[in-house]
DNA sequence: GCCACAAAATTGTATAGACAAGCTTACCTA
DNA sequence: TAGGTAAGCTTGTCTATACAATTTTGTGGC
């Protein structure tokens, strides 16, 4: 009955982190939709009876976040989840989605068992004689955008069959942990720049010859042996990788 | 010697961004090292005359920033200058140059003097009116083959003449210091991929449409004043970037 | 000396209140 | 009617206080 119920004073969580919380899922949900402005800080301290300064705490988070922007004097309102104009870190990619609160999903375009060939037995230090390496195909999208296109190969040792939220969401270990014999602990990414062939411009729905990002990575055992690889395109017009150099005088 | 004297209480900029500010120019001066704890809250409270909370409020922007760590019951730390990471690695492809014993070279192509465009006026936060720019063009060869291009930019206020080694190999922080009033105290970068255009590809060597990697520096004062700027552009076929790094290890 | 426990120190969370700053609305006056 | 002004919302800043959570320090007993 009472939303009040929603936040628990006596827990150890802190009040403001609840509240941050409850409010995102709120946006997600689409209770409050881009552009509407969020009840008044003082409604919301009084509906769930804490102060106003810890209301403000919690949007404080949600701003930092970009979920939501304040104007002195109107009011807070929920920022647009546009995706024009908008560029991803590539490093964190699902979880910039899920601050910015915008719907994504992997596609599976293929999943399959192919025999090793050479370029995969030097990949992955193989022998000569047959080899199963598992492949999947995904393609990476919001907000009905493609933008990313995925092929991942590992060593196909254990015949499980694939589990749902393997279609769903693949991860390089975690397919390698469920269909191999390998333990995966580390990786190696090597990135470069490209331009989109016809086959993958007609994927990701962008120009033949436009920038992409090229990423490899390798994935190894205990014993630094490969055990999974994989080849990413990104596109070039909605990734971006940012870094910071320290604040200090080098010396 | 009252240190209170540098906190305006009855300034309109809001005293947590005064001492924010300070406790930023004193942690660049070295009066705090990295490791060490700043004094306590209510130590810096007391010595400025202001509530707990606005010093609070101040230290957690610092926090944001990565420039100092907070440990309850411990005291709050400044943090190491983080040396990451990958444009890092770009960026010294040069110094790696020398390390592999290739031959290698800056050759300036252009050096003036030109009025602040809107996008320059925008990238620097100046007001309207007339403001002069230092622009620098050079290209980074190696074994006669040309690799990068940069473009670099810088508020001009000190009438200096160019010193020989700027000609030679001319810095960012370095044309700063010298040809401007600003301190150059740390950097941010923005690293995506491009394609070549005919001037550029003119310029390296390469095809039209050739895939690039392009890199924004953005240079900032102790007050976070961006006061330099740069657009680089790398042979997509001469650079890649690699990292280590263990995604599955985070809980 | 060493351990256990208490006390102190320090950051973390939360509250209530006051006033400032910016925006909107309504009302009053010319 | 038009314009200006005042009132009143809403967010922004700041204070003073209280207590919790965590670490360090000190003390007493053995």
């Amino acid at each position: 009955m009472q939303e009040g119920n929603l936040i628990d004073k006596n827990s150890v969580i802190p009040i403001y982190y609840q509240l941050a919380k409850l409010i995102r899922e709120q946006i997600r949900r689409g209770e409050f939709k881009p552009g509407e402005a969020l009840p008044t800080e003082i409604e919301i301290a009084n509906r769930y009876e804490i102060s106003r300064m810890t209301v403000r705490r919690s949007i404080a988070e949600l701003v930092s976040e970009g979920m939501v922007y304040a104007l002195q004097g109107k009011g807070t309102f929920v920022a647009s989840p546009k995706l024009d104009n908008v560029v991803f870190e590539l490093n964190n990619f699902s979880h910039e989605m899920v601050q910015r609160g915008l719907n994504y999903k992997t596609t599976l375009l293929e999943a399959k068992i192919i025999r090793a060939d050479e370029e995969l037995k030097a990949k992955f230090l193989l022998k000569e004689g047959i080899h199963r390496i598992l492949h999947f195909r995904t393609v990476l999208s919001a907000e009905n955008e493609r933008l990313s296109l995925e092929n991942k190969y590992i060593i196909y040792t254990k015949s499980k069959p694939l589990l749902e939220s393997e279609l769903n969401d693949p991860t390089l270990p975690g397919l390698i942990a469920t269909h191999s014999d390998y333990v995966p602990v580390s990786a190696k990414k090597v990135l470069k720049a490209a331009v989109a062939t016809n086959e993958e411009a007609s994927i990701l729905g962008v120009s033949p010859g436009a920038p992409l990002f090229l990423v490899e990575t390798t994935v190894f055992d205990p014993d630094l042996k490969p055990v999974g690889w994989s080849k990413s395109i990104f596109r070039g017009d909605r990734y971006k990788i940012t870094s910071h150099d320290g604040w200090f005088q080098k010396e």
